[in-house]
DNA sequence: CATTAAACGAGACGGTACGTCATGTCTTTGA
DNA sequence: TCAAAGACATGACGTACCGTCTCGTTTAATG
């Protein structure tokens, strides 16, 4: 026997509750207590789910960026590709997106299953996809990807953490442009 | 009358709880209630001095890093040098210091006021230091140092975040191998 | 048309699962979630047939009186025949039956309803029997049978309750010793 | 060093608001988590003293009892003392002291530490009292005294449990009459 | 027989009380 | 007047049971 399905508009709510709280209260202010309520659910069904807020954002993350995340660019010149990537990326993570990944990182800091789960869903593609990026000649051939990932993708990062500057299109050029100079 | 004068042994031994606490359970779980009891002291006492544990937490690293961080080499070779500067932060950033200033992160991202005196105390004073090492040669004279900056330590902080990867001697020579090939 | 009639296997195991689970945890520690379970049934199923836990406790009481009570005793004896009657009585009240009535009185402390239903299928029979033993002489014929009777069950139940003695044959011939002093 | 002493007003406040909402309610449908609201106090301040609603209440009904309890009747007239103690005691019962005590009694049948308190703090005093009254010429010396309480108290305990008669003077002069016919 | 409608098991749903924990404030005694 | 101790009001935590609601699966009486 099977027992009642499982509510798609309650698991829709959830998760739509969850990025609504974030945006209005920042991600270390939002409670399962808060998520169930806004949601219009029982906090049982938010916890047989989800085990934490962490995983339920990142669902809800995953969720978002299987909508949003674009095609890689692939118009034959390497340096403008890696301008548009990054400029698609940096406009996800100037919205939600950003504050979500930003405070799942901050929890994931002590909790290594939230940890794994982040880099397997959310930042190893997105390092997949700058690697290939790159690899098309925006840097030369003999230089280490994972390093040129770690630096581009490292000062996004900061600046979304720190704030001391803006991640936008002035800094995808500049990186790229920066790339370029390397021989 | 003046009263009695804040006890100096309290706030070491707060500062001291505090680190040791961050260090055997993870930022994330420690407490104020936590420091108090370790330290030996009533919960009042840390919330006359301290608002918050991040607040306890950016002291205490205050005066560990105080005490720590080393003189800026400067042996006239840019690139040893650079090496060498980035090798001492990356021995701070694996140790305790390291996972205080992440957990720092993560909370500032929900605390405005937090977040300014991290990068006030903190941040800032590292960045003006890598940048004038990086300015004594180490890229050519024409490279916006602001932007090297974030790409050297955003690599850093992304590895400290993430675990993806080592943060140790050999990304500090990779590091300034890349740069070196920027013409 | 008519549908699946009601299936018996289902209702037995339902009221032996209860008093089970009266028997092994107690009556407050009773649950219909765990009737249910026991009983390898559905929750509704047991919804569909009783309100609450009490319903269920009192049709599985009454069954089990049903079969067990014996005839009222008549030797011509009236003494003797109390004390038949009230040792069979206490026989029953030691046994699941009593933690089922005990459970059931106090939850008809608050709920009118059972009370009522507990009265009419359960307690007022008995008092009956109990009346029609005494009339036979147990006690002199002025004497107020109902009177009596809350004398002799409240012993009953008061010690059931408060467990400070025994619910055994020695009251039962006490008491009937007392009675018999009446003039 | 001694730490803020216990607060007399929420103790009070406490147990104030569990025999109100026990006379509002029903002692069934009292909760910790009501008492703590009604008294305007947090939950744990109720549980660092208390470990349950039956032991707030316990408390509660001890207080009362120890200001509302008169004086053994000594006349003379060993009937009318009888007659005077239980129409006492039964007019305490008619109140919310004996809504309480007949909720804690059907607890203690799943809590054997509380049906111990429970003896100890109010049944065996009242026992006592009883005894004490018969003893002084209301029952024929060699009558078992705890039978003869078991068969008062019993009756009462029966009809307040099961409502089928009121506990009133008229019970407490029939009561009296009858052991005063005991040769 | 095939139809059909209600009972069945399973289990998810929105609620709510549970007992615990950390928060930040307060109120004592003692230094 | 500060320090320790610890009680205070508050509110989120994760769990359990409540009573209701879908599901797909029997199971008999009826057409």
């Amino acid at each position: 026997m099977v027992g009642r399905p499982r509510s798609e508009v309650a698991r829709k709510a959830i998760l739509r509750a969850a990025l609504d709280l974030c945006a209005r209260d920042g991600y270390q202010n939002v409670t399962m207590k808060g998520i169930a309520q806004v949601a219009g659910s029982g906090r049982q069904t938010v916890y047989r789910w989800w085990q934490t807020k962490a995983q339920v954002l990142l669902e809800a993350l995953t969720d978002v960026l299987a909508e949003e995340v674009p095609e890689l660019p692939d118009t034959g010149d390497a340096r403008a590709d890696l301008v548009t990537f990054l400029e698609q990326t940096f406009t996800l993570a100037r919205g939600v997106a950003g504050q979500v990944v930003v405070g799942l990182m901050a929890d994931a800091q002590s909790d290594a299953e939230l940890a794994a789960e982040l880099r397997a869903k959310i930042i190893n593609p997105r390092r997949a996809a700058l690697r290939a990026v790159l690899a098309r000649g925006a840097v030369p051939d003999d230089v280490e990807l994972e390093l040129a990932v770690d630096l581009v993708f490292g000062a996004m990062w900061y600046r979304l953490l720190n704030r001391h500057a803006e991640v936008n299109q002035e800094l995808a050029e500049e990186i790229a442009g920066l790339l370029a100079r390397i021989n």
